[in-house]
Formats: structure tokens, sequence, C-alpha cells
DNA sequence: GCCATCTTTGACATTACAGTCAAGATTGAC
DNA sequence: GTCAATCTTGACTGTAATGTCAAAGATGGC
């Protein structure tokens, strides 16, 4: 195999995550991955084929990280820590960079004006694979029996609250409305632990 | 007062109002809104300076009537009914056209890669405005003693979840999804009447 | 009817970006 | 060491968008 490849594929996606997920797919040019990588634009497209190929492959490093992390945190025995833990990581994540970097899934679901059905289509798998997360975590012995609703229904309504929660910081900037939020949702959520 | 403006100010602002709801803001070009509104671009560009001046003013239109319609669907003896009322509305609106139009001021919060804090505090008044009518009506007896939450946290929860709701009608395109969500939302906000 | 004032019109300048391509560089296989 | 396959490089093409401008057109006030 002659005409190796020159730079380190994992260190390049990675840098272009970084840029994806400050600047959403549409507000990122291929200048800017070529810049943040120290790839040539025409190496990008000879690898990638164009920016849509490319952004998926980077797609993919940001779903497997995201799920694997996820998974890792809600993994404690108290189900409300566990799910404190989740939302306050998720917040976390969402508010950093200046400005804030948000969400890479939510912005390119939203962003994009045509969205196109591959693109979507990866959003969409891994909002399942968050939701299968968060479903797995709520089935767990005692976890069942202390929500107040069942466990899918219950991970379905805090993958749409986190999306809603990212709407929320792009606009008013404002962690403590998003933990507040975060909170409340918990508290409804576990009605029997609700001590005040 | 001589060299009159020849289109009708109302009626242009509607149709622009119409493509910016379907392209979002950075996906709608000038040209779209001269052949929508039948004004020429230059005309355009003199009527209201630049784009952005163009759709603060379309988003004035925009939230008016949001609010207003919002507040008349609210406004039904019983809660539960006029939440039910209220997603429902929510929902159609946005699942509205093809593809869906979404909702204008999640799309614009989101879709603009560095949101413009003009726009962006448009946005927010906006949110304000809806969070205010919903606590006005969260206030009104009996509706406080039916709620699992105090007014404004159950109105600042409401907001959040239908912008989560706007980012899953994206990608899932489900209006059932959508239901389904609001209707466990409403469950846990009005727990006294949770007769399944 | 005349004029000052604003609007309309279409061409123009500028910028920005995606994607292509041919020539040259690199390197593993033999 | 040679070769062929692949990668790299930078210039080029084509397209699309925003905003500008000068000339022409319309119109209310007098």
């Amino acid at each position: 195999m002659a005409g190796v490849r020159q730079f380190d594929e994992d260190d390049a996606l990675d840098k272009a995550l970084t840029v994806f997920w400050q600047n959403g797919f549409s507000g990122t040019t291929m200048q800017d991955l070529a810049e943040a990588t120290g790839v040539q634009r025409g190496s990008l497209y000879n690898a990638y084929r164009d920016k849509e190929a490319l952004f998926l492959k980077v797609f993919g490093v940001y779903r497997a990280r995201y799920v694997a992390q996820m998974r890792d945190i809600l993994d404690q025995a108290d189900l409300r820590e566990a799910l404190h833990g989740f939302f306050d990581w998720a917040i976390n994540s969402m508010t950093m960079g200046a400005p804030s970097r948000g969400c890479l899934s939510t912005k390119t679901a939203m962003g994009v004006e045509a969205l196109d059905e591959t693109i979507r289509s990866a959003i969409r798998d891994l909002l399942d694979e968050i939701e299968a997360a968060l479903c797995d975590r709520f089935s767990r012995s005692p976890a069942a029996e202390q929500l107040a609703l069942p466990p899918r229904e219950a991970a379905r309504l805090a993958v749409t609250m986190t999306r809603g929660l990212v709407v929320v910081e792009r606009v008013y900037r404002d962690r403590k409305r998003l933990r507040a939020m975060a909170r409340l949702l918990i508290d409804l959520l576990l009605p029997a632990e609700k001590l005040r």
C-alpha cells in the first residue's frame, strides 16, 4: 500500500470535532477544518470525499464518546444522584467554551435548513442511544419503583428535556436556570424522595 | 410626503414571515424574500436597511401573533384542557408545512452560528412573554392548587419542554411522539387528576 | 403643472465557499 | 532501486449571497 496518509486521522477528527461543535455544520468551512487540523483542504477532500461525509465521520466519534460518558455517569447506585450527575454533565458540556459550544446534535438538527436525510438519521440514532442508556438505567431495580413514569417514558421525557435545555442555554446563557430546570424535572420524576 | 411606498407593508411582512419560518434566518436569502413578497431586493434594502432589520420587523409580527393566540387558548376554565390545548396548538403549528416549518424562534436561536445580540434578545423577550402567559394562567385559582409546582417554575418547565419538542420534531418527524411527550408532562404537572 | 422627495429598478462590486484537477511528492511492495 | 499506487498541494472554476449605487419613476404638497 504505497502513497500513505500523511496525517494522524484520530487527531484530525478530534480537532475537526472541536470546530464543528463550536460552529455547527453549516457554520464550519472546509477552510476552518484545514486550519484546525493542519491538513490542507484538498487532502481532506481526497480523504473524505466531501464536507458531509467528513462530518458524519466526526459525528461518529462524538456519538461514541457521548454515550460512553453518559453511561458511565448514570452507573451509580442512587438514582437521584445518577440523574443529577447526568444533567450536570450535560449542562457543563453545553456551556463549555466561549461562546458556549452548545450541543452538536441539536445544533446540527436545527441549524441545517434542509436537513439531509443521512445526517438526520445519524442524529436520530444518537437520540435513540441516549434514550436507551437512560432506559437501561431506569429499568434497573430499584429505579423502576422510584419513578413516577415507566422507564421508557421517563427516558424519552429526559431526552426531550435535555434538548430543551440546549435551546434555553442558547437564549438565556444562564447556567443557574438550566440547573433549576433539571432539578424540577428530577423532582417530578422521583416524587417519593421529594423532601424539601 | 412625496415618493411613497409602493407595496403593502403588512402583506409583505406576512409573506416574509412565511419564508423565514420555513427556511430560517440564514436559510432565507433576500432573493427569496423578493420573490415571495413581489418587492424587489433593492426596495427591501431601501425600506428596511438590511436583512437583520427586516427579520426583526417580521419577528415582531410573529411574536405578537404567537402570544395572542396562546393566551386565547390558555383561557379556558379547566387547567388540564387548557394545557392540552396549548401543547396541541404548539405541535400543530410546528408540524405545519412540508417539510414541517418547526418553530421560528428555536430555528433562529439554534440556526444562526454567531447569534447576534439583537436577535438573541428578541428571542429572549418572546420566551419571557410565553413564560408570563403560562404563569398568569397557572396563578389563576384554582390552577395553583392543582399544580405540582409553583406557577413560575411550572411555566418555565413548560417553556423548556416546548423547545425540546421542536428539536424532537425535527429529528423524528413523529407527531404521535410529540403528543405523548406533552401528555407525560401534563400528567406530571397535574398529579391529582392523574386517573389512567 | 411643477418640484422636491422618496421609491423603484437592475446592474455592479465584493466576498465567500464547495468542490475539481493536474502536477508533484511520498512510500510500501517487490 | 524501481515502480505504481496513493496522497498532497495550490491554483482554478462555478455559484451564490449581501449590500451599494446611480438613474429613472412615482407622487403628494403647493
